[in-house]
DNA sequence: CAGTTAAATATTTTT
DNA sequence: TATTTAACTG
């Protein structure tokens, strides 16, 4: 008798999902049923081998997966998940901070310093040690910091030999004297600490080694090395004694799309080299997409070497060819894409089943302009986050000051907003003497208070805002927190400051003031909040890792724009691949360095891949990048594709569009008078030929009577000719 | 201290 | 080209 659970899943996947205990290593191809395996397994587990859910620990890359995860293992065991370990790499660290503090050294209060705030404290390092930004850029270092914390690199360990070297490692010690007097600590941190306590503390790694018997990592081709290092911790493989962790990792090298953020494909073969006896499944059945899109997609990803080997496949139908289509700029490609969304709504389609996809941001904006000009809804993902918000991180500081006085990134943010008198001299003077009495800001600044030290004024505006700050905990610490925020935020003057500013954008920003209260007055603590965790303290936790959901008006019906990297594992009836240019797409920077081509095919791979029913590729000949006209080929990755997938549109301007549209405009600059000056004719400009019809002109190369110009015809195609024998007219 | 102007600079992103 | 940030001025 089969279990119920493995009633709907393929051979595979049911092998996958009833595996006994041992450890395993399932290659997911894109589109086949990946999280379905991973939550199947997890029920099954439970449900069949008796597993407790008290010992599974399941680890996601983002919050969106972890929340997706637990959601369907909820509805599909019918109870909750709660005494799982279900999240992301840096939120299970978190946890593993908070309940062993005292441990790795921190204060009970610490808090998550993200990206930006670790940026600007970087900065303030680097001038604090007298370097110049200019050679030292913040940028730079704040990389450097965490590449070698994500190699599970100390500054000490560092023994650079160049001058180069040497003087980062000093800014990184620098920062981590600053951050651990702050108690402040960054996303690397998170990891790099928790993967400290694990292998220094033997009687902690047991425990948890003892407690969870059933390790399962998403993604796993996106681990860097400590994420890597962290999961066989957990696991006890590799140590002489002790329980062992059966850990499951789900991937595919063929999406590996992050290395250069450090991720290491090669933690797959590691992998089935540090752990004994895997077992090691193929999920190829794809599910979502149609048989000419999946043997195209393995033609491109074919050209890759060192590949674990897999072909993705369908007993679905081979459905369309694969449009592709050469634009003669953005904007025609632009045109051409809003064209054929009108044409798919008209048949009765939903926009939200329509997704535009680009190698880089800065190409959304012509994207957004035609769906603008022909009215179609869009939205664009990636863009700032609810708590990324200048205004919201502004009230998250004083927040976070009330907390714990010794967040000095906090301090340094709000100490002056709104200005209350305390200007850069001043808060120099405070650095100045919080650094050379080795205490934080809020310390020093007391002192200076105390002492006098401060002149008149500014030793009253400063006191004024220490008092300020002691006032507000002791008003509102009793507050449930909504109230508390509500009252932070017009004490201290910021609701007052962004009412005061005018325009859109202050008014956006008192809403999201409003919102913030709001969403304190709705925030649940979570289920496994330790008893000496403030409600405040796990609303400022929740804050940094999970910098807030996707917009509200996600329910509208709505074109959706982003880039290849952020719809990865998302999946769409029709799909365009937009920018396919040599130079963008595989882009300039990853064609100089080795190994990051492969990278840029993958990314192909997996842009093609999220295509269920139709895909569309476009490319433009001429392209406006950064205020210039680049002349570009068509990528190599279209010639990696099987040629009887493909079809090739013919340009023909759509009957919707004017012939005032401003592309049209764009035609009488630089590159265009060039063209004019060599052959007589304008790029962009419209012909006639006695035997192809009309046309418009794409190219040029050459000069004087034998240039040759060429000419893409409406009903003949794109061809190159030589003006002195083509007889060509102007329309 | 606030507002203005000049200059630098621009894949990909989550936590 | 457009946006952000540093330096300058009233």
């Amino acid at each position: 008798m089969q279990h119920p659970l493995l009633a709907e899943l393929n051979d595979k996947q049911c092998e996958a999902v009833a595996a006994h205990e041992r450890h395993m290593l399932v290659l997911a191809g894109a589109g086949s049923g990946k999280t379905r395996v991973l939550v199947h397994r997890i029920a099954y587990l439970m449900q069949e081998q008796q597993v407790s859910p008290y010992s599974i620990l399941a680890v996601t890359f983002t919050n969106k997966a972890a929340a997706e995860m637990r959601g369907r293992i909820e509805s599909l065991i019918g109870s909750s998940t709660r005494a799982m370990w279900i999240g992301t790499f840096h939120g299970l660290a978190h946890r593993l901070l908070r309940a062993h503090y005292m441990d790795v050294g921190l204060p009970q209060n610490f808090q998550i310093l993200d990206s930006d705030d670790q940026q600007r404290l970087v900065k303030r390092t680097i001038r604090s040690l007298n370097l110049d930004e200019k050679r030292w850029p913040p940028k730079q270092a704040q990389w450097f910091i965490n590449a070698k914390k994500d190699e599970g690199l100390r500054p000490h360990h560092l023994d650079g030999y160049d001058f180069n070297e040497r003087t980062l490692k000093e800014i990184y010690d620098a920062y981590q004297v600053a951050c651990d007097r702050a108690g402040l600590v960054d996303f690397a941190e998170l990891l790099l600490r928790a993967h400290e306590l694990l292998r220094d503390n033997a009687i902690v790694r047991e425990h948890y080694q003892r407690r969870f018997r059933h390790i399962l990592v998403d993604e796993f081709q996106d681990t860097n090395s400590i994420q890597y290092a962290w999961i066989k911790l957990f696991s006890g493989v590799g140590e002489s004694q002790g329980a062992t962790g059966f850990v499951t990792i789900v991937g595919d090298d063929d999406q590996s799309i992050y290395g250069w953020r450090g991720a290491k494909v090669e933690n797959i073969q590691q992998f089935m080299r540090d752990y004994p006896d895997v077992l090691t499944i193929r999920l190829e059945q794809n599910y979502r997409s149609t048989s000419t899109i999946l043997r195209a997609a393995n033609n491109v990803i074919g050209n890759n070497q060192g590949r674990l080997g897999k072909e993705l496949w369908t007993d679905g139908s081979a459905g369309e060819p694969i449009d592709v289509y050469a634009a003669f700029n953005e904007m025609d490609e632009a045109r051409y894409i809003a064209g054929r969304i009108e044409q798919w709504r008209e048949h009765g389609n939903a926009l939200t089943d329509v997704a535009l996809l680009y190698r880089s941001n800065a190409q959304s904006r012509v994207l957004e302009e035609a769906m603008l000009h022909a009215r179609i809804p869009y939205r664009i993902y990636g863009g700032l986050r609810f708590f990324d918000r200048q205004e919201v991180k502004d009230a998250l500081a004083y927040l976070r000051l009330i907390a714990g006085r010794n967040d000095d990134a906090a301090l340094e943010r709000v100490i002056n907003t709104p200005t209350r008198g305390i200007g850069d001299r001043t808060v120099g003077i405070i650095r100045e003497a919080a650094r050379d009495r080795g205490i934080t800001l809020w310390d020093a600044a007391r002192q200076l208070v105390t002492e006098k030290t401060l002149t008149g004024r500014a030793a009253n505006a400063v006191g004024a805002f220490l008092a300020l700050i002691d006032t507000l905990e002791d008003e509102t610490g009793d507050f449930a927190l909504g109230r508390q925020v509500d009252v932070v935020i017009k004490r201290s003057g910021l609701m007052a400051m962004y009412e005061a500013e005018k325009g859109e954008k202050a008014e956006t920003r008192v809403e999201n003031l409003k919102e913030l209260v709001n969403a304190c007055d709705h925030f649940a603590e979570p289920e496994e909040a330790d008893e000496n965790m403030t409600p405040l303290n796990s609303f400022l936790a929740h804050a940094a890792l999970e910098s807030g959901d996707e917009q509200a008006d996600e329910h509208q019906d709505a074109v959706q724009l982003m880039t290849l990297h952020s719809a990865k594992g998302l999946e769409f009836p029709l799909v365009f691949m937009t920018g396919v240019e040599e130079g963008l797409f595989p882009s300039q920077q990853s064609m100089d360095e080795a190994g990051r081509l492969e990278e840029e095919r993958r990314l192909c791979y997996v842009g093609m891949t999220r295509a269920m029913q139709k895909l569309v590729i476009t490319y433009a000949e001429q392209r406006r990048i950064y205020g210039t006209d680049m002349l570009h080929r068509v990528s190599r990755f279209i010639g990696e594709m099987p040629s009887d997938a493909l079809h090739h549109v013919r340009m023909k301007v759509p009957a919707y569009s004017s012939p005032s549209a401003p592309a049209m405009g764009r035609f009488h600059s630089g590159a265009s008078h060039e063209a004019f000056e060599q052959t007589g004719f304008q790029l962009g400009q419209r012909v006639r030929h006695s035997k192809f019809g009309e046309g418009t002109v794409l190219n040029y190369e050459g000069t004087g009577p034998q240039s040759r110009i060429q000419i893409n015809f409406d009903d003949a195609g794109s061809k190159w000719l030589v003006v002195a024998y083509a007889r060509l007219d102007r329309c």
